[in-house]
DNA sequence: TAGTGGTCTAGACCACCGG
DNA sequence: CGGTGGTCTAGACCACTAA
């Protein structure tokens, strides 16, 4: 009679009566073959049809833990031939940047924006040229603001958004006076998509004084593009971030975040 | 006799004798309904047997597609409410900075990789924190190099490993000079996960000089940190890359990168 | 209680790969 | 050709939600 592999305390790797699903528990155990070594990265791994007779599961229960593997990158599968250890890939660069809001509060700190000015202002060739529009009437509502934790300036952020519905601004701006959400408030079209460029620069005199450092201190610059389902740019932002308060982090691997 | 949904011009939405997996058919017909706004954010998909019943299908092969869907980010599902459809996320801040060799092949430039300097040391006060050991004997491996396209530097990397094997230096670092590589060259466990930090800065003399560019001039530095099964830090490196080279792009959205 | 998605089964046929 | 993963079926029972 067959009983499954058990492990070294003799305690069956797959409990069917449990709470947590079978095909958990086999991308677990598979999971922990690989992070220990047993299982190698280019080594094959059981057939499906192998790990099906030695859990006695379905192969679907099976495949749906490898799945939950090839989504983690772990292994990856070949038609006819079997399914395999993936190679650490430790060089891939992305870089996750924590926005404002969950930045604050991760660090348990008090947040604050505070609104410089909001105005309406007309066309000129920079907006036009960021807008791709050529009709020099546009209006566009402007928006500065300060970004400050513990009373502490962080960022500085100008923001753009296409003036159509002539909406007056409202205080709920401050509620969530992220680009997106003022495009939403203040356009005719919704926003669907959007591209950030991460650049590196000094602080001008202006973003200076206001982020409290010395003029060119290094800083971090983003400009974000806010399109509509045309492809449309309806909202452009341009903010500052203090050198000395944010950095972009990246993990890679298998075991990363949880060291 | 039932035959599924058709289309404007009739044609059924699935084709069962495709060679197109069914699951795969259906996945693009409904991001279809939701790129379009036949299906808005927050709304309800048909239930998954409303599905199966309509194409004449399993109920697993409609999940199979809604998972796609999942996956992608475009929906989300409620245990024992139903399916919906996701709210466009904007300001999420996922950075891409594609590593040396691929940048200079997207630009089609010829990219070189100049070894400076390559020797071994021993331990000093900065190492053996970036290491996290108290043993002033380690020695280790310096690997100091430039990267250049059209003999124009960009980037300038200090690279450490802990020197245990003993091997010779050979000319195939230049090969592979990346940091895992080194690692995995060098030393004695394989890198099996990776931190990266990505800071803002100005060039230092030594820098400014290499990099032909002012000093104090912003530049981007990363430190890279490689771990091993162990989570012990076993490379690290530090790269100052210029900053009217480089930039990262983050795209958001369901139809960002193609525009 | 009725309806939803989540899990699981025991088959089936297929495309692909290697010897 | 046998073995592999890829797709698909027609059921089943469960946990969860809402009326």
């Amino acid at each position: 009679m067959k009983t499954g592999a058990r492990d070294v305390q003799n305690k069956p790797v797959i409990d069917k009566k449990s709470v947590i699903p079978i095909y958990y528990q086999l991308a677990k155990y598979l999971e922990e073959l690989i992070q220990t070594g047993r299982l190698q990265p280019g080594e094959a791994l059981p057939t499906e049809m192998e790990l099906a007779q030695q859990f006695e599961i379905s192969r679907m229960t099976v495949r749906k833990a490898i799945g939950e593997l090839v989504a983690a990158g772990m292994v990856y599968t070949q038609q006819g031939k079997g399914t395999f250890v993936s190679m650490p890939k430790l060089d891939n660069v992305v870089f996750e940047l924590d926005n404002y809001n969950q930045e604050i509060k991760d660090r348990g700190l008090t947040g604050k924006a505070t609104i410089l000015e909001a105005r309406i202002v007309r066309a000129n060739q920079q907006l036009m040229d960021k807008f791709k529009i050529t009709d020099k009437s546009t209006r566009f509502l402007y928006f500065r603001m300060v970004l400050a934790a513990e009373d502490e300036p962080l960022a500085y952020e100008r923001k753009y958004t296409i003036y159509t519905k002539r909406k007056p601004i409202l205080e709920s701006e401050l509620q969530d006076s992220s680009l997106t959400n003022l495009v939403s408030v203040h356009s005719d079209s919704m926003p669907v998509s959007s591209k950030k460029v991460l650049q590196v620069s000094v602080a001008t005199k202006e973003e200076a004084s206001i982020l409290q450092i010395p003029i060119k201190a290094p800083v971090f610059v983003m400009e974000q593009t806010v399109y509509n389902a045309e492809h449309q740019p309806i909202g452009w932002s341009k903010s500052v971030y203090r050198g000395d308060r944010y950095q972009l982090t990246a993990y890679d691997g298998w075991h990363g975040k949880e060291g």
